[in-house]
DNA sequence: TACTTTTGTTCAAACGTTGGAACAAATATA
DNA sequence: TATATTTGTTCCAACGTTTGAACAAAAGTA
């Protein structure tokens, strides 16, 4: 095998005649150095090919520049854009990020923070799985004293740093949008009401009915895991209902599409017979017919404000805890799944 | 703040009256340790909640027990699967994987590499980004004796193991299934063949025309960067051809999408004019309509073979160089896109 | 009883880097 | 010239864990 025995700090030291000490600070820029030697020891060290260890210098200075972000999937185009977004903030300023999906299991999220803090890492972004109720290994990240930042799946009990959309505002949006197009009975398919995001949506499709004079009807709200297949399920259901809504407002874009799949099966016209609006902005929304009219939520923003706290409160470290509570505007962008009020002559979307 | 002060192997020392190096070796369960103290040292260890230090033993022993991870995105159903089943694999003998992405820049990619040797991992696993046609950053790892395996993406000049699925064989399916659908004029949108696995999808496709007697038409060839957008453009330029293939064979589900949907556009009907097939089953193939034939890559399969091979490095460290190279056979997924010959009363899929 | 072996532990050095204290030499100030 | 200050470096201990060698005590063998 190749050349396998390390070059140290030590080896640059022997071919100058100094102290690993004094080569240490020499590439740390320390002020009491002198700038030939620091300007010698640069060129040994890229003549034999130094690369510093980390694990080193993490152990000693008690940092380890790494930081862990937990989030339920990587195959999402919201949290890989978000993910994205981070990573290029957090690179700048000299952090590594080590990314561990969730898969939405409580369980395994346990397993991950406890790998993160035995990797030592500096802090942790995390957005939480969504069967996560118990949030005891977060207060274990707190109780280290390790920067926690949460983002889009947030928790206000735990008291940390958050950014995300205003889900509630969001409804609110989307309920507007459906009584423009003279929707009348709109159904609600959300996620599960323990997790704040989803409660919000839901307190704010309530309340945007009653803005609306629209009599709220308990049947058509359900809450489930936003997969396509619950989508599929429920939209069946809302077909029997002896009332049928005229527009279904689901909070997540791919049990939107399933509920879109069945209607279409079932030869029920979209949006002249039902509406759908989802959420999410996944790609798919514009690709599939009709489009899916669907909120956007700024992943990109979300990212880079997510890191942006990160960094204060590792910089800051122990400031008085003043919590960054950061809630963006969504987006609705409007596509033909919701779109009853049809231009003749309309542009091609 | 919290309890900032770490708990170590001293303080459990210091509670039993033992030295550190008598708590470490209970902990790791030496020999020579009597079971009474192992239990009294793992029950101290628990009520103090003490956490090892990791970076502190992997410096000792020159081991990180972290395995950096490339891919070029995990915004992709494929990578993403690969990614969970690499992961799942190697957490079980008790490493920690490091995700970083290469966004298909070569430069994003060097700069990954040097992050990881940095953070010491103990080996890495990677898929090339697309624009990377200078391995040096490769040997670089190489020459440092840290195990590298490379999967889907790969390179045979580089001579480190490697696990896919068998491209060539891929186009022949392809071309096959549209030769038993009556095509006689097949397109091909490809991807740069300066990669293995394009180059071979290519040469598939050209050996496979062959095989069915075929003319090889070389208008109906095209290298692109398989974006959606590509899809369009050379659907456009296909379709102004003076001789209209019958079906396209484009080697990303991506680009298959976009010409999918410039044939709608133009109201061509797919796949009675033209038929289409992508690559890579993602899952909007499914989704739209018509949905789309492709291949499947066996993603799962896939990650767990990596992950076994980078073991198999790990730990037979030295032996002499045998590659492994593992190459699985792909599916073809037969949707409605290339299904001339329709069932009158086929099953709804 | 004397000697070997086994068992359970301690000792000490190491992994590579860092940073404060110490120190000598050079320079500035009186 | 004597003293204070600055500059550039070395010294040394530390970060927390691991590991081979050393060692004493207990157990086994003759």
């Amino acid at each position: 095998m190749g050349t396998k025995k390390k070059t140290t700090i030590k080896d640059i030291a022997n071919v100058l005649g100094l102290t690993p000490s004094a080569v240490s600070k020499a590439l740390n820029n320390h002020p009491r150095i002198s700038e030939k030697t620091k300007v010698s020891v640069q060129q040994v060290a890229k003549d034999i090919n130094y690369q510093p260890n980390y694990l080193a210098s993490a152990l000693r200075r008690g940092k380890s520049n790494l930081v862990g972000v937990i989030i339920p999937r990587a195959n999402s185009s919201f949290f890989s854009a978000v993910l994205e977004s981070i990573e290029n903030a957090l690179n700048i300023e000299g952090y590594n990020i080590i990314i561990s999906q969730s898969y939405e299991s409580f369980e395994k999220e346990c397993r991950t923070i406890d790998a993160l803090l035995f990797t030592q890492v500096d802090g942790i972004i995390a957005s939480l799985a969504n069967e996560t109720k118990d949030f005891s290994y977060y207060e274990k990240i707190k109780s280290k004293g390790i920067p926690l930042v949460l983002f889009d799946r947030g928790e206000n009990d735990l008291g940390v740093d958050y950014i995300g959309i205003d889900d509630y505002k969001s409804s609110h949006m989307v309920v507007d949008h459906l009584v423009q197009q003279n929707c009348k009975r709109i159904a609600h398919i959300g996620g599960f009401s323990h997790t704040r995001i989803f409660k919000n949506r839901i307190r704010g499709y309530r309340d945007a009915l009653e803005k609306h004079c629209l009599p709220l009807d308990e049947d058509l709200i359900f809450e489930c895991n936003l997969t396509k297949k619950n989508g599929r399920l429920i939209m069946e259901e809302l077909l029997n209902h002896q009332n049928r809504p005229d527009a279904v407002y689901v909070a997540g874009d791919y049990a939107a599409l399933g509920a879109l799949e069945f209607l279409k099966e079932k030869n029920i016209k979209v949006p002249e017979e039902i509406a759908i609006v989802g959420f999410g902005n996944e790609p798919f929304t514009s690709l599939v017919s009709p489009s899916i009219t669907t909120i956007e939520q700024h992943s990109t923003e979300i990212g880079k404000l997510t890191a942006e706290a990160f960094l204060r409160r590792i910089k800051e470290s122990d400031t008085p805890p003043v919590l960054n509570k950061m809630i963006l505007d969504p987006e609705l962008i409007i596509r033909d799944s919701s779109k009853k009020k049809k231009l003749i002559y309309g542009p091609f979307i």
